[in-house]
RNA sequence: GCGGUCGUGGCGAAGUGGUUAACGCAUCGGAUUGUGGCUCCGACAUUCGGGGGUUCGAUUCCCCUCGAUCGCC
């Protein structure tokens, strides 16, 4: 197997083995900050902190990156406050590498209101209403400040559905935006801006998107627009369509992803980073991940029962705590309750990136799908297991 | 003992002489994928302390009874 590596600026990328059964990659990637094995997934820490979780227990549980958001931090504390600080790494304790998403998402995601110009987004606070704008240098900028490894063009992420015609007008702002995002970036040794392929569900868009964006040199390169009320079906081409067109040597990272089959056939689709809220928002809402599909801890089924979360993890959650415990913890409103069932999903999702990376190194990836995915859908009642 | 007030689902609490008795909490389900940390959706009283009466019809009016509460003796 040939090496595969990317030595410039600061992030490098090195594909060490590709699945023979599926063509999955195995690599590792270097930033300032450390360096991690992929496919990986990134516990997603919004305001500077994995929500209930000290960067202690994320060490523990072999998280090896988190995300932090730009427009979260951009409003509260403010991006002066971190950089004073020291940046992110320093702010919040965190040694290891860090991305930042752009806000894009957000833009979209949280706020009712807006208006989507050349120059950038009018939109509104979601904690006030108070108007806001955001472009791709202001994006740029805050992220300088914050001055995470990894961080992000400023894109729109469009609802889904959107027509072909609007999706081909988004894609080419999105694209005229990572070129003003590229140009504004006042921090290229030190932190590694990754460009947004966009597209949609539309095959032709797709490649276009990834196309001009690999014209313009990326150090890595991120398919979004996925997880927005589409199909799994549907998302799994939206990867198809995009991955083929991206290089060999950069790290895909698959934005707001995170159901554990959705982490499997996207590794399967080339995907080498994932990030999402599921394992940390479901935890709070008191559902665990687990090797048999979704346990609803809070269900009045789990009164009386005294095992753990996941017969088969060795996390601390699962060593020390019966469901019973934590369901009374829940039902009393107690955030131990909420801790145990975050700690408990992210090591669940950190766990299975292991076993994949692992897998992908003996060549066995189907194999390895098709065994999990059977005892995964054990709970599988409804559309979904997650 | 006398006088007043009140008794509505597990709790709090609206309400009307007439088809499915608000709402909040709790409970029970479900949701959740680039995070609005206490979120969203759904279910949940054939019944208004008990008995009798008036009425075409009473949870709503009258009487009795039981219970709670306040005041007086």
């Amino acid at each position: 197997m040939e090496t595969v590596k990317n030595a410039k600026g600061p992030l490098t990328y090195e594909l060490l083995h590709e699945c023979k059964q599926t063509g999955a990659r195995y690599g590792k990637v270097h930033t300032p900050h450390g360096s991690f094995e992929t496919p990986i997934f990134m516990p997603v820490g919004t305001l500077a902190t994995v929500k209930t979780l000290s960067p202690e227990e994320l060490l523990t549980m072999e998280a090896k990156i988190i995300l932090a958001n730009t427009y979260h931090l951009w409003l509260q504390p403010g991006a002066d406050i971190v950089k004073e600080a020291g940046g992110l790494h320093q702010f919040q304790n965190w040694h290891q590498p860090i991305l930042t998403d752009s806000g894009g998402f957000q833009v979209f995601s949280l706020s009712k209101m807006r208006e989507i110009e050349e120059e950038g987004v009018k939109f509104r606070d979601h904690r006030n209403g108070a108007p806001l704008f955001m472009s791709p240098e202001i994006s740029i900028d805050v992220q300088n400040k914050l001055g995470a490894d990894i961080i992000m063009s400023f894109d729109e992420c469009p609802p889904y559905p959107v027509t072909h015609d609007y999706m081909k007008k988004s894609v080419d702002r999105t694209l005229r935006w990572a070129q003003r995002g590229l140009k504004a970036h006042a921090r290229p040794e030190e932190q590694a801006l990754f460009g947004i392929v966009q597209g949609g569900e539309f095959a032709d868009l797709r490649q276009y998107s990834a196309q001009k964006l690999v014209e313009m040199d990326f150090p890595g390169y991120s398919i979004g627009g996925v997880s927005v009320g589409e199909t799994k079906e549907t998302a799994r081409k939206m990867i198809e369509y995009t991955t083929p067109f991206l290089p060999k040597n950069k790290p895909r990272y698959l934005m707001g992803v995170g159901a554990a089959d959705d982490l499997i056939d996207g590794v399967i689709r080339g995907i080498d980073m994932f990030d999402c809220v599921l394992p940390t928002r479901v935890a709070r809402h008191g559902a665990a991940m687990t090797s048999i599909g979704r346990v609803i801890v809070k269900n009045k089924s789990y009164e009386r029962d005294l095992t753990p979360l996941d017969d088969s993890c060795s996390c601390y959650t699962c060593q020390n705590y019966t469901k019973a415990y934590i369901r009374h913890l829940l039902k009393a409103n107690e955030t131990f309750g909420q801790r145990l069932v975050s700690y408990h999903n992210l090591f669940f999702l950190i766990d299975l990136m292991r076993q994949i990376r692992d897998a992908i190194q003996a060549d066995q990836l189907l194999d390895f799908k098709t065994t999990f995915m059977e005892k995964y859908q054990t709970n599988y009642t409804g559309m979904t297991a997650f």
